[in-house]
DNA sequence: AAGTGGTCTAGACCACCAG
DNA sequence: TGGTGGTCTAGACCACTTT
């Protein structure tokens, strides 16, 4: 019984409790694909909200994908996998670990440069302001061999907006992991496009001339200024991109 | 004056009469990126609705990214192109189009196949079921030139789903327009990944074998059903793909 | 002080689906 | 028939920004 009230009470809106309340029930699998979730009106009484509340806790999961409404029957988890990738950000060591591999990362490079010309015009930053750069190569490995390199990161980060980047340990922290933890953007970029790898790159990601490679380039702004420039490089053979989703009319689902 | 009752007020929600409002003079100019459209009470007066109502109708477009909000301001039109591919599908003669340049089609195959091992999984249907092929290259040209391969398109449709698709004339009528003009996916799923073009692939998009090119694997389904599976291929110096959209928490802009 | 958006309530009516 | 979700109203309080 009781409000289930959780830790993080402080002032969020009463709608978020309850979003939360069903996430980490679906999240951690207490209700499974297809489990019926309680109705608006047991959701009132046990929110002691009304019923606007409840609907619209859950007419948003509905829109995000994690459950299934069905007028005159009630609402259910989804099944499917959600939206993933190429949308979310995604952070390449808690992939690997989710498919149960090890993930580590060779620091190439970690200084503080001067923006050249074109630096500057995506950071709107003055010509030879200062900017951290990170050069990482990452590798999954699934047993006791030495791992493959499954991803080049070539990142540029504004100092203005993060001045401790560069004093952390990549090793033991990504810095997507980081930087998220830093500071919520508010909006992503991402063109992607294939390349031929270059020379340096074959290098670093131990791939022949010959084979593909996607390039991910990200920006991402947090209050109208740019946080930071990445250039992700993945060996296509060892890694794709992927999205899953639902279209503007959500609805469906056992 | 009055409620500019449009065309179309069979039955639908007083919130997507607003919405619709909104997005006509959003998408035809009237209302430029940084416009201040009219406040929630405003919206109230003029609708003949309660405050709630017009809320919704603006919380969902900022959700959607067409409009950012303000508390204590206003609600204003967002200035960024707004999410796009990847996310959205789209469609290549328009997005040509909107560049101010032609385009054209040259079908290459257009007819009914038994489904083969690995078809007839994806669609989960039985071995030997008919199934659509079609394959289609995709050129785009500036002036009057001739033009140059884009996209490679080779799609497998659902013959249940959309019994009429093959007897589209596609020079007209790309087949994501009619697609989804026939029947509303309620989900999608892509997966990107670069290759290097097979001789047949170079031949058609007039590459060469060191071209990389981008493979974008699409899978729609409509209710339970897959639709159809198209893999598009893209010489990587021709086209890129992109996406930009508003994370979790949007909020900003002017 | 006035206006904005953000949230919330306690009712209400409806179409739909189940038993 | 009773429960479900979908919509809607007419109030309300709040924090915030602008004037």
């Amino acid at each position: 019984m009781a409000v289930a009230a959780t830790p993080d009470d402080c002032a969020r809106p009463l709608y978020e409790h309850i979003k939360t309340f069903v996430r980490e029930r679906v999240g951690d699998g207490t209700w499974p694909p297809g489990h019926r979730v309680p109705s608006e009106n047991q959701l009132v009484a046990r929110f002691s909200v009304s019923r606007m509340t409840a609907h619209r806790a859950l007419r948003e999961l509905q829109q995000e994908g994690v459950l299934a409404r069905r007028p005159g029957v009630g609402t259910f988890v989804r099944a499917i996998p959600r939206k993933t990738s190429l949308i979310d950000i995604r952070n390449i060591a808690e992939e690997i670990a989710a498919r149960g591999h090890r993930h580590s990362v060779a620091v190439c490079s970690k200084k503080t440069i001067p923006a050249n010309q074109e630096l500057a015009a995506d950071f709107e930053v003055d010509l030879d302001s200062q900017l951290f750069h990170l050069v990482l190569v990452h590798r999954e490995r699934a047993d006791r061999h030495k791992g493959v390199p499954v991803q080049l990161e070539d990142r540029y980060v504004n100092p203005a907006v993060v001045p401790t980047f560069l004093q952390q340990d990549f090793r033991r922290t990504t810095p997507t992991a980081f930087l998220l933890a830093a500071v919520q953007p508010d909006e992503l970029e991402h063109t992607v496009t294939a390349i031929a790898p270059s020379k340096e790159q074959q290098t670093l990601l131990e791939v022949g001339a010959r084979e593909p490679c996607l390039l991910l380039r990200r920006r991402s702004w947090s209050k109208e200024r740019i946080v930071t420039v990445a250039e992700l490089v993945y060996p296509a053979s060892r890694y794709s991109l992927y999205a899953r989703h639902l279209h503007p009319s959500h609805r469906q689902q056992r």
